[in-house]
DNA sequence: TTGATTATTTATCTTATGTTAAACAGATAG
DNA sequence: CTATCTGTTTAACATAAGATAAATAATCAA
């Protein structure tokens, strides 16, 4: 749990006992690559944390497999469109690597929240520092052309192409396959 | 003030003297169309609750003025990838018709937080919503057609299309003026 | 290793949307 | 009321990206 505790720190400094608390609802979970960890149409009650590996959301559109998002080591992984609405998730998470999760039940959680405020201090601010990253990416998504997303994301995340199939990458920009490979062809 | 602590309802009941601080750190504001409420560059340090009239965010990209979103009565206002972040915004608010504001002190609310944690959890909720929103509104542009997205829109928010010129509503799409208006000539 | 999947690229053709310019309509100020 | 400005539509053409299919390339299981 140090990387979660040391992942906490930038958000709110936690004292020993919250810290415990929050230890206490929490497990560790080995998946592996390819496993589906939430399917569509479950009600998501965890927060994830990932401790290795990586893993994506994803949702079909007219039968189409489309990844809304990528999470990466050391970063929360959750469906937040079901986690704070109730409703089941039109998403799924899939880990795409053999991976090492931490995962902190929701519904604890927020019970915690009234007895440790800086429990609900820190997630509040987790939240909206995600929040804040989901406005940037439709400023991105908005008025960019296929091409400039893709170099967009290759100087954000250039190990997301090392690490990720292009089929699911090429989705996550909104375009096909196809134009994907057509893109990286012109260089 | 009514309206607002109605609003607030919806998201957590908060105590008489928790509502006695809200209201001690805010102002009525009428605010005439078409005024820039907040220019670019400012760093946002005020929450808005929309009383009465409408809003948009947006920015400029190579040049080119962008709706980013809007916002109306009975709603909050704020330009989250700023106050989250205590960075210039580099978005504007824009008042779209003559309208009544309620604004929040930001930074004298977060002081409040301390003393109520009931409006820490209040304004949490807030967020959350929206930020649910946020991420819906992405499934939205990620693969859906021009056509699709406005007929979204059309059915989601049909008022926005009687009181919003469309040269704001075409860049929201993501299209151009001129293919808003072939879309609209197709029925 | 080999064959069989699965992933990626290439090619061809089609289509939606962008670009520019001009026409038209509605609003506003003098 | 007219002239001007702003907003919207229409037209003609250009282009990025979609669709489909086929060719390679890479991965994986037997």
């Amino acid at each position: 749990m140090d990387l979660l505790f040391q992942y906490f720190k930038k958000y709110n400094q936690l004292s020993k006992e919250a810290e415990e608390a929050i230890a206490a609802i929490s497990s560790i979970q080995q998946i592996k690559k390819n496993k589906d960890l939430q399917p569509i149409g479950h009600t998501c009650k965890t927060i994830y944390f990932i401790n290795k590996g990586m893993a994506r959301i994803y949702y079909f559109k007219d039968g189409v497999d489309i990844t809304e998002s990528f999470a990466f080591e050391n970063n929360t992984l959750t469906r937040v469109e079901s986690l704070f609405t109730g409703k089941p998730s039109r998403k799924a998470i899939q880990i795409l690597e053999d991976s090492e999760l931490v995962a902190i039940s929701s519904v604890k959680l927020f019970e915690l929240y009234d007895r440790f405020p800086e429990i609900e201090r820190l997630f509040r601010r987790i939240f909206e520092a995600a929040y804040v990253d989901t406005v940037n990416r439709i400023e991105g998504m908005q008025f960019h052309s296929a091409e400039e997303r893709y170099n967009a994301l290759l100087s954000e995340a250039p190990g997301v192409l090392l690490r990720v199939p292009l089929k699911y990458i090429s989705s996550y920009l909104g375009i096909t396959q196809v134009s994907l490979s057509r893109i990286r062809g012109m260089r």
